[in-house]
DNA sequence: CTGAAAGCGCTTACAG
DNA sequence: CTGAAAGCGCTTACAG
């Protein structure tokens, strides 16, 4: 465990002043094709590594990106997480992933932590927080940082926000309930007044005013676990309910699960849609209907857009939304 | 976007030198009471924030640890990432996270532009590559690292290997469907000659030697298409089989919707077991009996061992087993 | 096209 | 207990 070897030990290897091997590793066209050529050399001989944290004391971007998630196990963000990590890779840049676990303490080490270590931006699913005190710290630090998925800062022309047109979603969901002729349709899961929930029950809502029909929601935690808890007391409850939007997947399996247990069958005795469009909905028996959210893509074109920002200075626009789209299984329609 | 205020302007305001901040920064003993008040008063009013890159150049251990993972969008290795990330921070750690999505030249780049960073160490679940070179260039780099979950580099010397002990898991599950009375076992999904499907492949195929019955096995990508695509067809063309223990959760969960496709109760017309245990077991219909790997613990250990080796210079032993545990529901077991 | 010199923000002996 | 000085590995004008 030697020193690791510096542009000063390859510019003796190679002959040259350390400012060519500097020249060299900032690709300068003013450097002759063999004198790259020998410090290239010079460089695999040693086994060289550029060490960023020096180049960073004199300004230059660190490469490094910080990418700080509420809830890194939900797959929803685990995908998002890890197409913008990929997309960040490809432009070559690192990326911290913190998972803040739903907590505004966690949050607020996990972006102290990365401005010290010189991210050169963040994108940020948030905890929701009381205080909006969450991002000061960010904008006091001069980095551009982008809110996705959730607002917490409404700030948008410091902090843009980006996110899914989940209202859309809803809408479509929606309609396509009332178009197969079901009237009585309930809306379950998702914390109450969060903004995800009012956004995706929106669309619900003012589909069914305009039918001129009753909405019947219930919120909770998006888990399988209340998916499944509600499907039993629809079940035994309302047995008039007919249709069921869900306010994610895993609300949607979780009722899928509870359901088969009380015997009722999916896409015949009740119709039932789900949010997000996860891989499994796909395999689940019987398939779901789900909106879909391209999150992967939705992932990739952040990350695009927080390094346009970094780079060329264009600052994202203050709202972004992305597109949704419904794909219709046959948990609602039934043999489809 | 002014200058970010640097221990020099908060050693003016101070009043002190800037070796004194540092002192501060350093929480050295020496400094007086009254002094670090100050101090630490002028860091709050500038808005100080350290910077991590500048001591690094110093030889400081800069505080980013190296996570490289095969498939970040598996639940099970978002899991393991998500806890072992979270175990760092607590320690003050930061974690530079990367999915390699299976493909060498991803593992190649990430791992040289972490070394790069400056992390101060590695913990990988690498990707299966052909040649040795994989982990090469971080011995090179004099760096310490863990190979988990899956061992590419038998040099376990340099280094260490930890998993969960899949050959344990294998054997419980076997020995408990013939403990209800079922002969003919198989076992479905894992790719072929993967390390991972021949350990656990080995427990169930050592206890049905032992008990003089034939193996039935049937490889693959462990997904739930796969698992679905087996459970049509062991139903058209192996009615016989009685039981079946999965590569993964994953596969057997594709097993449930396929032998609910094709009307076989599981649970009574066939016994069906996973391995990983991951939450959606607990929560299929019918239950998932399934070989628990506590991958947060796991992950959490796995930190722990990093952090000593990096703090203290001990390194964790060579080969290291953590358990598992059969958790039993009514999908192998009927109505329990 | 190449080299000598200053400086990025910190830490670390060392002297006081 | 505190301060002056050197140096970590790089980049960046600037002079040649």
């Amino acid at each position: 465990m030697s020193r690791r070897p510096t542009i000063v030990d390859v510019a003796r290897v190679a002959g040259v002043s350390k400012s060519t091997v500097s020249n060299v590793l900032q690709n300068s066209p003013l450097v002759r094709a063999e004198t790259r050529a020998a410090v290239e050399r010079a460089m695999g001989e040693l086994g060289y590594v550029y060490n960023r944290a020096a180049a960073n004391l004199r300004g230059v971007d660190v490469g490094l990106i910080g990418l700080v998630i509420n809830d890194l196990r939900n797959p929803f963000f685990t995908e998002f997480a890890a197409s913008a990590q990929m997309a960040f890779a490809e432009r070559g840049y690192a990326t911290v992933i913190a998972n803040t676990d739903e907590t505004p303490e966690m949050q607020a080490r996990v972006i102290a932590s990365m401005i010290e270590h010189g991210v050169s931006g963040f994108l940020i699913s948030p905890t929701y927080v009381d205080d909006e005190e969450g991002l000061e710290v960010v904008r006091r630090a001069g980095l551009p940082a982008m809110q996705v998925l959730r607002r917490i800062d409404h700030r948008t022309e410091v902090f843009p926000f980006a996110t899914l047109d989940y209202e859309a979603g809803g809408r479509l969901a929606t309609e396509h309930l009332l178009s197969l002729g079901t009237r009585r349709i309930a809306f379950v899961g998702g914390l109450e007044n969060r903004p995800v929930t009012l956004e995706r029950t929106a669309g619900y809502a003012a589909v069914m005013g305009e039918a001129g029909l009753p909405t019947f929601a219930v919120h909770g935690r998006p888990s399988r676990a209340f998916g499944r808890d509600m499907a039993l007391r629809l079940h035994a409850e309302h047995p008039e309910i007919e249709a069921v939007l869900c306010f994610s997947d895993l609300v949607a399996l979780g009722m899928l699960a509870g359901f088969a247990e009380a015997g009722v069958r999916v896409g015949r005795d009740v119709r039932l849609v789900g949010f997000d469009d996860i891989e499994e909905a796909a395999l689940a028996w019987p398939q779901l209907t789900s909106v879909r959210c391209d999150v992967a893509r939705f992932g990739r074109e952040a990350a695009a857009a927080m390094l346009e920002w970094i780079g060329d200075g264009v600052q994202p626009q203050e709202n972004r939304l992305a597109p949704v789209e419904l794909i219709v299984r046959a948990s609602s329609a039934g043999d489809v």
